[in-house]
DNA sequence: TAGATTGTTAATCGATTAACAATC
DNA sequence: TAGATTGTTAATCGATTAACAATC
């Protein structure tokens, strides 16, 4: 229904469900909830009830259409519009993020990436030239961002997220190994590789150990 | 308690909690669930909780020793035994991960790396050479391998899990842009981080819309 | 129309928080 | 000892699943 109080759980769900039927265009015209639940191994309930608290895009006795629903999903997530993003980290992480096609692909532009070492300022990564990261802060006081990613090592981030914070930059995508910690005004997603590393390596030790159960 | 059981959710926490823990090192002896909560910006319940599933690692008046959590969880997570990985697809992505620091920090070593490209085989990328990916379940055959990681295109990456599958890799961690199903002999994480960057995306654009309210 | 399938409400399940007895 | 703080059980909250009336 309304666009307010959607739980977080759903909206994270919500690219998911994009990509799926993005992936199913020309493929097929239409699809059930049921067939869409075993495709992405999930249930049919809660494909149903997701996609409801965005509005009734299904017909009762038809399903979903696909192209229309690629496209309605397109616009909630903003995917047509153009969004500038910046990258404090210029280090091999950095530079990989720099030239994923796909974030390209969804709209976002790389606007400016800033380092500290001197070795790397100048170099062209992605297209855009390395900034001292000195002059982030005039920079985002000139140009709108509206997400600044940090690829720095671990003691930098937290300045870097300060520098982002105090210059209105929407929100903050964090990879360094520190959490930093969403503001009212400020959103923060914190995407620690190496614990996922660690629980995944946990699970299958698990698994090794006992005949399992964790589940 | 047991090791069985535990609820993923809580193995999901671990590793922030081993991180946490590290990080206090030197700093002070020991911290209450209370002081804890504060730093971590959870609550105190969820930490003695999800503390309680691995044993009493606190003692009643005094809270818990930072230098012994530290041990037992880093042992929990055997970040004490060497672990061999490999990846799948040397792009930026494959070689920003085949140097992450902290991987071999943890215990994690590079066993091999492959891609499909004839232009980057042969390359050398952090102290190990690029083979072709024919030869990856042949490499399996031989090596034990705990995680296998896939940082292929989209279209590669089904193909690169089923080799992993059949050759018993403990479990996948999966970076393409598509979902890697887990089976009963294999756990799975799949980290998308173009998903990451919509939803953020869609929370920033969520609070210019309206004044907030998603939570 | 009859059959299919949605959107939505109610029931269930699981996770988080609160409370407190045990105990250092 | 008295005070502090854990481990654990009970209460609450939220998310998932099941059911079904609405309707294409």
């Amino acid at each position: 229904m309304g666009k307010k109080g959607i739980p977080e759980i759903v909206i994270e769900r919500l690219p998911r469900y994009y990509r799926c039927f993005r992936a199913l265009r020309g493929k097929r015209e239409k699809i059930s909830s049921q067939e869409l639940a075993a495709e992405m191994h999930t249930s049919a309930s809660q494909i149903r009830l997701d996609l409801s608290h965005f509005g009734g895009f299904g017909l009762q006795g038809y399903g979903y259409n696909v192209e229309e629903l690629h496209a309605r999903l397109g616009e909630i997530l903003g995917v047509d519009q153009t969004q500038y993003y910046v990258i404090a980290g210029a280090g091999r992480l950095g530079r990989a993020i720099a030239n994923f096609p796909v974030f390209q692909e969804v709209g976002f532009t790389l606007a400016g990436i800033f380092d500290i070492d001197d070795a790397v300022i100048g170099q062209d990564i992605g297209g855009v030239r390395v900034s001292p990261v000195e002059g982030l802060a005039a920079f985002l006081a000139e140009h709108p961002v509206r997400i600044g990613i940090i690829t720095t090592p671990a003691e930098a981030a937290p300045g870097v997220a300060d520098v982002f914070r105090a210059a209105g930059v929407g929100g903050i995508l964090n990879f360094a190994p520190v959490d930093i910690a969403p503001t009212d005004d400020m959103p923060v997603t914190n995407i620690h590789l190496t614990d996922r590393l660690l629980s995944l390596s946990w699970r299958i030790m698990n698994r090794e150990r006992g005949q399992d159960d964790t589940r």
